[in-house]
DNA sequence: TTCGCAATTGACGTTTACGTAAACGTTAGT
DNA sequence: ACTAACGTTTACGTAAACGTCAATTGCGAA
């Protein structure tokens, strides 16, 4: 691994645009180092990217996903923080625990589909 | 279940605006009957908002869901249209795999720091 | 030194998925 | 007859997440 990134490496690994990147910045996603102008992305800011991907594959808004990246490395805290820290990632939990729900059923309706597709073919098919 | 719903009594049970199905109908998601200008509602009509609510909890486009509803109701159709509604399904089951991957590292990253918060915890109040 | 490529910062444009108000018709209750 | 509650269309507004220029700038290769 190397020890920078320049940002159109993140955005070729990624398939993302430099201008997505750049725009994860400005939103305070990611914060790369700098040499002059120029941005330096470090292993962390190349994870930081991979998270906010994930949660966009999962339909996540980028607050929702800045909510969740924030948690990973929220300091200590006391312990009012730490609870509040903790209940949200219930909500989150119980978020995505519907979500795999939705996903099953949705699974389960397609390969409903699909196999009305399938004996529709074997009986057009019947030669 | 009764015969006809009004706008309102889903915009209720599913706690979205009657804005939302109106703008629904319009692109086409759902086609209520009409008696005079009203929308009346039948139970096919319910059961594609329930359908369009998962995609949306699951991050699709109206756009892609309504690709998939369409696909529910396919007609028969010829073996070509068949080839093609079956690699549609391969495509977003594939898409709803990767979420499943997705769900699963997520939950697995929120239980840590759900752990590293409970282990605080019990050290701060270790009275 | 000059070419060309990669990077930068604005800044305006675009799409999606509705929100929000205006202006109006219809029906039930008092 | 009047009002409240619900329904309708039309139309402009908006937040999110970038796309798409434009105008520079810095750097390595020729």
């Amino acid at each position: 691994m190397k020890e920078f990134y320049t940002i159109s490496d993140l955005a070729k690994e990624f398939d993302v645009t430099t201008r997505t990147i750049r725009f994860y910045e400005d939103q305070n996603l990611i914060s790369p180092l700098r040499e002059g102008t120029r941005r330096l992305f470090r292993a962390r800011d190349r994870t930081r990217l991979k998270l906010i991907l994930r949660g966009k594959r999962l339909g996540f808004t980028l607050a929702e996903i800045s909510e969740i990246v924030v948690m990973y490395d929220a300091a200590p805290g006391e312990v009012g923080q730490l609870r509040l820290l903790i209940s949200k990632i219930e909500g989150r939990r119980a978020q995505l625990q519907q979500q795999m729900q939705d996903i099953e059923a949705t699974l389960s309706d397609l390969s409903e589909v699909e196999n009305r597709c399938r004996d529709r073919l074997s009986d057009l098919g019947g030669a």
